[in-house]
DNA sequence: GCCGTTACTCTCTTTTTGGTGCGTATAACA
DNA sequence: TGTTATACGCACCAAAAAGAGAGTAACGGC
């Protein structure tokens, strides 16, 4: 959540200029499965929660992430930043010296991707409160049905 | 992809206005991990793309809703319908005939949340290519190495 | 010569996820 | 009388994802 502000009024200006000018309805079935195929890697937990704190902090080396980034494991730590770095959207400098000192920061397109992710930010913050209320009701529902 | 502009002006106009109006930094730490809950939830691919044809298509019914969500399984559409009913985002409205009848539709607070994505979907379009130059790139220099 | 530090990797096990196929209710229709 | 259509629920199995924990390299400091 926190990271939000992070994200450049211009990049959000960006975001909003497209949406205005995106067609009314998408063409190519081939792109629109690549798209949703690059959803599905890019809208992971991990992803979502690393990009935030990396946002938020800039730079950070690997075991500072992984403290920052509640309840992740080394291994989706490593997992998902490889994964992140081999798409682009996060930078790993290694600096060669003992012991090992590694930094992990946003690219440009990993920055734009977290002012993307903005809306979701708040929305789930705005609306957790009804989610929440949501789910009693339905529960509710369920039990005495 | 297409459904992106089925989300009106104003719930965008919205998400803009909250984008602005956010604080710096967020408070407590427990609504965190709730929202953080809440994203892992919702950042779900099933999720997404039936948010995406239920708000470009408006209403449908179980079997259309199948067809539509490219590769989805009867028991993924069922349990991710489900799981969104209950969290507000879906509603289900059964019709007692026979055969039987069930159609569904986003509610307002799923239409706000296929909004909230709007800016995700645009970013995959956008930037496809870009991530695709990148993985090539990385991959070529893992093969070096 | 042993310890500590850091960023991993590797292996093993557990958990989660997802697919497949079968069953069901009921009425209209042929 | 038998078939079809619709929206599932259920049980079973395979595959994938994730967690736990140990191991490693390399050097500086004690």
């Amino acid at each position: 959540m926190s990271g939000i502000s992070r994200f450049t009024p211009e990049q959000i200006a960006t975001a909003k200029r497209h949406a205005k000018a995106t067609p009314p309805d998408d063409l190519d079935p081939r792109i629109e499965a690549l798209v949703n195929d690059l959803i599905g890697r890019v809208a992971d937990k991990w992803t979502m929660l690393i990009l935030e704190v990396l946002g938020e902090k800039g730079t950070l080396r690997f075991t500072r992430l992984g403290e920052l980034v509640e309840g992740i494991s080394q291994k989706m730590l490593t997992q998902t930043l490889r994964q992140m770095e081999r798409d682009g959207l996060v930078a790993r400098t290694v600096y060669p010296v003992v012991p090992p000192k590694v930094e992990y920061q946003l690219t440009p397109l990993g920055a734009s991707l977290g002012a993307a992710f903005c809306g979701v930010w708040i929305w789930a913050a705005e609306n957790l409160k009804q989610v929440e209320r949501a789910r009693v009701q339905f529960d509710e529902k369920a039990k005495t049905v």
